[in-house]
DNA sequence: CGGAGTGCTGAA
DNA sequence: TTCAGCACTCCG
């Protein structure tokens, strides 16, 4: 069977940026029928409206975090009475001392954090910081930010400002210099696998 | 809203031996949608059998290969015709030189394999092999189990006895010892989580 | 659990 | 009879 593709274009009538779409049941009781879709930006399979996956170390798939410019509120937030359980203060310390070990159960020597990531917080070193960083990275479904008051107040009066669901790290702020530094990054680890599978 | 929980009992409806199960879906844009599971033996909670996922620092799943005893077929195995295309020999080679770095762009360093894995093939060192495993460890479908053939014979006619699909390294026979010593290392890593969360 | 794709159905 | 709008299934 031959199909002409529709041009999924601007169409005269829609609102500035929206487009088009007419798919075709190719199959079954409707077969022929039309289906029609509605895009605001991009079309449905535009890959840069999927979310990448973090490039950490995690057995667990983790998708970055969208934020959306529009006010559409997210499904999950029209649902009513899906509380988790509130988190402890201080949880990660119950992590202090622990430590992965290799296959001969010899532990692994203390990991290197990025300069931008400062631990906040009565007795929060860095490995702390990384438990607590790397298990809220598994755990939580919402944007990695860390605490949002000043390290002053939170030394003060941790239990009034300290924000149990985000990691014993001050907020970072990603501007696009560090973009454009995690973009070359990424682009020179690209070259060399490039290069690597070329020959 | 109140729900009654289904018993996840044999129903007077379904063959002998049957069971029904009613899973409410917890999470996601579907959530409170109901997926229903049918078995003929065991329960879907049976986490004997859920295959364990790798414990690779991996930024995708990788469950672990289940053989099993009856002759099911698997369902890639009803499949008729998706033939990958075949891998070039000592394609893990493309790969030397190449290592992770950080996030300041150091190299790091050479990681220790476990002893029982050993790299086969003319100039094949700790380093390919690692790369060959852990890239078969993401991409191949299969069980990873190395080369079947003898040493002697790979180095003489590698083109003959070398099969692409498996990484450069000797076949591994894990004993009941080895399984009881991992067994042992999770046990031990589980009793070290469990007294740092029970305070 | 999500997404693509088809089925179903009440209103016109 | 038609079809918009959603329900539902299937599969990765």
């Amino acid at each position: 069977m031959n199909v002409t593709i529709e041009r999924k274009s601007d169409c005269a009538a829609l609102p500035k940026g929206w487009q088009r779409e007419e798919i075709m049941r190719k199959s079954g009781l409707s077969a022929g029928k039309v289906d029609v879709f509605y895009y605001s930006r991009g079309m449905r399979t535009d890959v840069s409206l999927v979310p990448p996956i973090r490039q950490t170390a995690s057995i667990f798939k983790q998708p970055v975090t969208v934020y959306k410019t529009q006010d559409s509120k997210s499904k999950a937030d029209l649902k009513h009475g899906t509380l988790d359980k509130p988190n402890q203060l201080f949880w990660a310390k119950r992590l202090e001392g622990l430590r992965a070990c290799d296959v001969d159960g010899v532990e692994l020597g203390p990991v290197e954090l990025p300069k931008g990531l400062k631990p906040v917080g009565p007795n929060v070193d860095d490995g702390t910081l990384l438990q607590s960083v790397a298990t809220s990275l598994h755990v939580t479904s919402q944007a990695v930010t860390g605490q949002q008051a000043s390290k002053a107040v939170l030394q003060m009066n941790p239990g009034v400002f300290l924000n149990p669901d985000q990691p014993l790290m001050h907020s970072v702020n990603i501007n696009e210099d560090d973009i454009r530094r995690q973009e070359d990054r990424v682009q020179v680890a690209r070259r060399k696998l490039q290069e690597a599978l070329k020959c």
